[in-house]
DNA sequence: GCCTAATCGAGACGGTACGTCGTGTCTTCTG
DNA sequence: CAGAAGACACGACGTACCGTCTCGATTAGGC
């Protein structure tokens, strides 16, 4: 990830000590206690090595974090919408709960607000993807019946990762199972009802906003 | 706010040129490449009277940024509740693209994953404040009739900013008006749909979980 | 001492509170860990009040110094000019070991090198009177046919005092009385050996230079 | 001198460098108006490199220093002991009125008197083995008979030395040829009379008082 | 199975900023 | 209304990391 010589005769070992060492390091000192020499000293490795390969901290630290993220948060598929979204969220709030993960994502999530080129990496390699794998799973559970047709599929997961963020940097404790739940019931139910009538109008392109008239 | 020892002595002369210096630094260098010692050149102010009244950059900043946050997006309230929310939250979408007060935003909500203090505090003074006068805005809806009777309130509320945050951290740029009403329109429909049927609660405690059956 | 407005207000109290604590601080910590802080915050006196009336920490020092100098080292005269000398370095030597009037010497000593101002005032003050009170010292003794006729006195008081700078400053340790006395009776024995020829001036400026062939 | 890691690694650029800047400095403001950033900036050196192999300020000035002092202040052997003499004192002299040695010696005079570490040093790299030097030259011309049998030498060193010390510090100016001359000149005079008369008193343990019978 | 070139560890280097300390001045409030 | 209390601008301190840069010493492939 984001590597830039390609090579053979790179040293696995330099790599995964690297990788260790970084993840390691975020679960005992935070992620921006971490420094780079202290992953070096740690790893046995030199700084050099790291600079070779990884453009900064966070480059490593997106390495070691991507390689776990797919693997926690599947897209499953069992035929329950409900209990799929239910168990890919959750998946998601336990990741983010977990050291060295949630420490390891925090700097990552902090660092984009800075570094463009590291968030464009981010959207690209890691929340584009799920973003759409997470509206194609919806597409088929519309496909399935299980979603009125013309629900705003788009907006369904932002109200599904929206608050889970939101909940983890800004209102902070407690994102449980029963949370959770409530909101995957919440957002799917919103799909039904927000369903509208036909003649929908001006949102923004390819959403379908309704013109808010509530009653 | 942050700041320590309270004192009548303070120079208020000080204390204005450091957050202005802070936020014009913030709109030229981006939040990140703001540092202490800039803030106190440009200001004509020395490091120590900084470091005695805020704890770190990010101490000034929230001050300087929390004078603003308020103005911008106030609670109107003219009766017709999705208009009144669609101005709150394009106040704040608005905000989060307008520097200095973007940047600076952006770097506090950086600094709040490493800095459990400053979360403490963002979420005392900024976060949940707010936070609570929108439950209220919703309830005085209810009141009125344009909000449905069981609705989960709070939930709505996190439906309404979880995804102002997680596009504009996680997805990027271009949330318009028109993406705001979109919002709005289905998180007020999401209402009157997830009434639930009679004898349900709302609180955010013991918000209905598990049975998150759909239809 | 190089105290500047003078004021009948002056109050005793502040000028006795802070020479106290200046060496009491001297004690302490030695004199370069001394600050005008910390004396002033020990004497409960304001900043302000110490730099009104003494130009610096090693002004005060020096006035504290002062007072305790001369009493210590006095030109007695029993008729014995070795007993005498040796009772007036004795005193000297001893002084610049006791705390903390030998601390606080050091430090005068040490500024003086880079502050012309104070070396100025310290020669004036406290050198040159001791000085040419020694040269005194030995002319009455030389009346008294104690010390031969052409005898270069003042050389003679530059033989004794310098020794025992070298010795505090360069060698360090261990004058004792011993020492004292061999150095005094070294250079007593020297005036009767150098008394030069019989034309011989003794002035400083002018000293027979150049022909220094011994034998 | 004073450095701590050994290292082959080392810069020799940089450590020219700094001791270059240090000097030059030392000549512009006078010693302790340089400080470690100002001699890093004109090195182009780290201030980091700097604290590396040097403890402070004056350990780094210690080592340009001496440098040259050795160099200008020999014991040279012409055979004629008081003109070799008075080549070194006014060579030491000398050094003391010449920017940028002057200044730098006094600051590390200077700093002596509150470190004791470096004082160690100093007296270790500097003074006893040119105090001992300064012996052993006398003990030459003892042995050549141009200085008596019974003499103390090492008393005899330092009424050379510390006179000259004396006035630089404490009665500051005009040390010229003239008067380094007389002064040698009585020293070795001195030895002649100084062998005491049999009957001799009281030195220093160690030395060899009294008995030093002359002829 | 050598040879040679890239990679490795180690860590010194020029920098930038940190957060603290002390200076000497200036201001505010209090006894 | 003098003085304690202490805030202030300034500037240096010594430290921590940054990212770059030599250095030999491995350590692979390609010959």
């Amino acid at each position: 990830m984001i590597t830039s010589p390609s090579s053979l005769r790179r040293s696995e070992r330099s790599r995964r000590a690297t990788l260790d060492a970084a993840l390691e390091l975020c679960t005992e000192k935070g992620y921006n206690r971490v420094t780079v020499e202290a992953i070096a000293a740690r790893a046995g490795v030199s700084k050099k090595t790291i600079y070779r390969w990884w453009p900064s901290k966070v480059g490593v630290m997106l390495e070691a974090f991507t390689q776990v993220l797919v693997g926690v948060t599947p897209f499953v598929e069992t035929g329950d919408i409900a209990a799929d979204l239910r168990a890919h969220i959750n998946g998601l709030v336990r990741l983010l709960s977990t050291p060295p993960y949630g420490p390891a994502y925090s700097g990552i999530l902090s660092e984009m607000h800075h570094d463009e080129e590291l968030a464009r990496a981010v959207r690209e390699q890691l929340v584009t993807p799920r973003f759409e794998a997470a509206v194609e799973r919806l597409r088929r559970a519309q496909e399935q019946g299980q979603v009125p047709a013309g629900a705003d599929l788009p907006l369904a997961v932002e109200l599904l990762y929206g608050p889970v963020y939101y909940r983890h940097v800004l209102r902070k404790p407690s994102q449980d199972e029963a949370t959770v739940a409530a909101l995957v019931a919440h957002v799917l139910r919103s799909l039904t009802a927000g369903a509208p009538p036909a003649d929908a109008p001006e949102g923004s392109p390819g959403r379908v906003p309704g013109q808010g008239r509530v009653s």
